[in-house]
DNA sequence: AGTAAATGAATGAATGGCCATTCATTGTAT
DNA sequence: ATACAATGAATGGCCATTCATTCATTTACT
């Protein structure tokens, strides 16, 4: 009987390879090694060696969705959402180093490898945020004249970016609330000192 | 006579090629026939195949850094400052999508390939923006509360991940001076309806 | 000027190493 | 004893890099 198990032992062991060597230089002897497990079993559970990219994609992504959706249901004020979001996202990023540079990674590239396979996972992460700005407009709450298409991409980019320099020139300077806190600073109310908005 | 044509002829082909297929896909071959060339011409130039993206993206990154400082060396009003350095991102990336590819790719891998190089000019590029929101503070004009080194990843992690996405969901539906704007009022203002920035 | 060496750029076929994938064999549980 | 999971050595294809050779241009000599 195939062993459940033995699965997400490979995907855990193929998001810390890809993490550290990057996909095209990951060996699967090194994600068979890393999982404990011959090289021919991988092949039991995955097709080839993107079938394990996206799964650890897929998975690891859908996790986090799930997560986030439950926690922003139990909150209505779309200022508040938009903080949990932010703070979730680098929470996890923090936690999960190895995940949060295989979606660098996979989100760079996959697209142009895998014509056919569309990031739905991560699509459903991001408009996410979108939905939350839509919300806080019908709540008069958000101005009306931001497209919530374009500003869930800067609020990911922005996102994004900070977990990409983790590692480097972050790590330990900032905490994630702070980041947190400055991203929400600017994305509600901007950098602008309010004496300043209208001249 | 060595031919410095032949140099930047490479350079583009391989920005072309880099693009459409990513670093670890593009064959030598590929870029030798797109440039024309023969394919050990090519190591004439260049000492390897990492040689040739490392010179790409300080080449191309070196051309923006160098026009981007010639255009603000003109302005002084910090808010117009910022709006220069958003659409002169955008307009390069939208131009040149090769450029952008490569730049997405290279930022997310070429660390962990190659540890002694830097990106010196990209880490040059971002800090204009930590240099432009510092200015607007000692302007009093920007808020004294936000963090010039981390709002500089946030102002370009958005307009990055925009062009990330260019050509598949904004191509069409939005204009430069559009997505410009938006990010501008976000980042200046905010998305917070005057009337809720203290509730 | 005309011809012959010399220099070095350009070529592309051949090499060699790497590594995803396969599959014959072995192990194990029922 | 059967069925299926697991193994890992062997295969085969790919492709960066090399280098012996060709080609083109410049220099030197009569």
């Amino acid at each position: 009987m195939k062993d459940i198990t033995k699965h997400s032992k490979i995907i855990t062991a193929a998001t810390k390879v890809f993490a550290k060597k990057g996909f095209f230089n990951a060996r699967i002897s090194d994600i068979a090694k890393e999982a404990k497990v011959a090289d021919g079993t991988i092949y039991l559970y995955f097709n080839n060696k993107y079938d394990i990219l996206i799964s650890v994609f897929e998975e690891e992504i859908g996790k986090i969705v799930a997560q986030i959706k439950k926690t922003l249901s139990e909150e209505t004020d779309p200022r508040k959402m938009l903080e949990i979001y932010a703070t979730k996202h680098l929470l996890t990023m923090k936690k999960n180093k190895n995940l949060a540079e295989v979606i660098q990674i996979e989100l760079r590239q996959t697209n142009k490898l895998i014509k056919d396979y569309r990031n739905n996972k991560f699509i459903e992460y991001t408009d996410l945020v979108a939905d939350i700005i839509s919300l806080g407009q019908k709540q008069n709450i958000y101005r009306r004249d931001i497209e919530p298409g374009i500003a869930k991409r800067f609020f990911f980019g922005a996102l994004d970016e900070v977990s990409r320099v983790w590692n480097t020139s972050l790590e330990g300077h900032y905490t994630v609330e702070q980041i947190s806190e400055q991203l929400l600073k600017i994305f509600l109310s901007g950098i602008l000192l309010p004496d300043n908005i209208n001249t």
